[in-house]
DNA sequence: ACACGTGTTATGCG
DNA sequence: TCGCATAACACGTG
């Protein structure tokens, strides 16, 4: 589900939904989503806090905490990431429209919703709502403090010369140097398989050997490809993506589409169009 | 049963 | 130490 533009998504809700609640209760129980923080840490250092802004950069999202009287200061960031499988839900007062609660699981009570199993972080507010970090995989992450400079600029708004300079380097593949995250922030698997679709560039080719010309076209696809997602809520919006599967075709020329593994990931491209 | 996957990180090699 | 490649992580889905 995530990458840039479904986690810009999720920022919105947190702006709209979450901020100024104050917090009374944390389930931080989930020790792997909740790495390498002790159950119990996240809590201690976050009830009677506010969250006040929800910042974003790639896929990584935080949120700047209010001080409590009883401590000096403002409060710790707070991160999230969602990882493959993360959604955040947001409820009571001010929240969106709450999610169908989905099928019961087998062996738990009739109101214990398949959200509910799926539930691996959640802030308790005050008003008696709650935010939810749902994640059936726990590939997403929460954390106190994240390290910010281990991202690269963010994929919608790096300018034209930083981005020829960080992604036209090195040997590696120029797929797998849109996948780095400390090169540019935010481009997963389908994203930088439609913006090099639709720039016509094979994914294997060696990103030093990509043209300035070819840069920037790949810039501007990039961005497009990321407007046009946020636009319509997802990176399925891609016009490649629905293609991405045994015998799907290019949409452009009709030429059977190409699998294989590019930057270790599952990679489709157009063999006669991408070059 | 088994392979696969919209993401990150640890590990190993030259 | 750096650049790059691959395995590992967790777990639902086809």
């Amino acid at each position: 589900m995530p990458e840039l533009p479904e986690v810009e998504s999720a920022r919105q809700v947190l702006e709209r939904s979450a901020l100024g609640r104050r917090i009374v209760a944390v389930d931080d129980h989930d020790t792997y989503v909740c790495r390498p923080h002790p159950p119990g840490e996240i809590g201690a250092a976050l009830t009677e806090r506010r969250l006040l802004a929800v910042h974003r950069q790639g896929k990584l999202l935080w949120c700047e905490t209010s001080g409590i009287r009883s401590r000096r200061g403002a409060g710790p960031m707070l991160s999230i990431h969602l990882g493959m499988s993360g959604r955040i839900v947001v409820d009571g007062p001010g929240a969106d429209e709450p999610d169908e609660g989905g099928d019961a699981l087998p062996g738990r009570p009739e109101s214990f919703s398949r959200r509910d199993a799926w539930s691996r972080f959640a802030l308790q507010f005050a008003d008696g709502g709650e935010l939810r970090l749902l994640d059936p995989r726990r590939l997403g992450r929460i954390r106190l403090d994240p390290d910010l400079d281990a991202l690269g600029p963010d994929a919608g708004e790096v300018d034209r010369g930083e981005f020829r300079e960080r992604v036209g380097r090195g040997t590696a593949p120029v797929k797998a140097r849109l996948l780095d995250q400390a090169t540019l922030a935010g481009v997963g698997n389908l994203l930088a398989d439609e913006a090099l679709w639709q720039s016509g560039l094979d994914p294997r080719r060696p990103a030093r050997e990509l043209s300035t010309d070819e840069l920037d076209s790949l810039r501007r696809q990039l961005r497009r490809a990321i407007r046009r997602a946020i636009r319509h809520g997802g990176v399925g919006a891609g016009e490649i993506v629905e293609h991405r599967r045994a015998g799907g075709h290019c949409p452009r020329c009709g030429s059977e589409l190409r699998r294989g593994t590019v930057g270790s990931r599952t990679t489709w491209w157009c063999p006669r169009e991408q070059r």
